[in-house]
DNA sequence: GCCAACGTTGGC
DNA sequence: GCCAACGTTGGC
């Protein structure tokens, strides 16, 4: 299983509004990002992934799961674009802080900091677990 | 709201 | 195929 992380704005879709959906997930749309669409046709069934909420709020705060394979993306026709679904899984007790990251220096190396601008990266097992220890799980 | 970083586009 | 211009993202 390989681990992943999700980028979204709360004001455009928030881990409340994902939560609401349930288990039937939710289309993970709107990506028109190369590196991006490439890291989602690589994820499969059942692979984790971290909720992030970028511009407010600067923290993960749930865990999702992928529910869905890469398909095409249902908010365009150019057919460049595919995405998977994704599903909410529980909270972060604890939400872990991009400034807590930051602060931790074997986090150093994850994509939140040295890539901040794509928003669908690849998280290796042991900052996954390091991440989960943060956060209260 | 500003602005730096960076990906994409398009003219040559 | 290069690179300048432009648009978008996202932390501050």
């Amino acid at each position: 299983m390989a681990y992943w992380l999700f980028k979204s704005e709360p004001n455009a879709w928030s881990w409340d509004q994902q939560k609401a959906k349930g288990d039937a997930g939710e289309e993970w749309d709107g990506i028109r990002n190369y590196q991006a669409r490439n890291f989602m046709r690589q994820m499969a069934i059942g692979d984790r992934a971290f909720f992030y909420h970028s511009n407010k709020g600067l923290e993960i705060v749930g865990i999702a799961e992928v529910c869905a394979l890469s398909h095409p993306d249902s908010t365009t026709d150019d057919e460049r674009w595919d995405c998977v679904n994704i599903k909410a899984v529980k909270d972060m007790p604890v939400p872990v802080t991009l400034k807590q990251i930051k602060a931790t220096p074997e986090l150093a190396e994850m994509s939140l900091v040295k890539s901040m601008r794509l928003s669908v990266q690849p998280v290796t097992a042991q900052e996954w677990a390091l991440v989960c220890k943060m956060g209260g799980l």
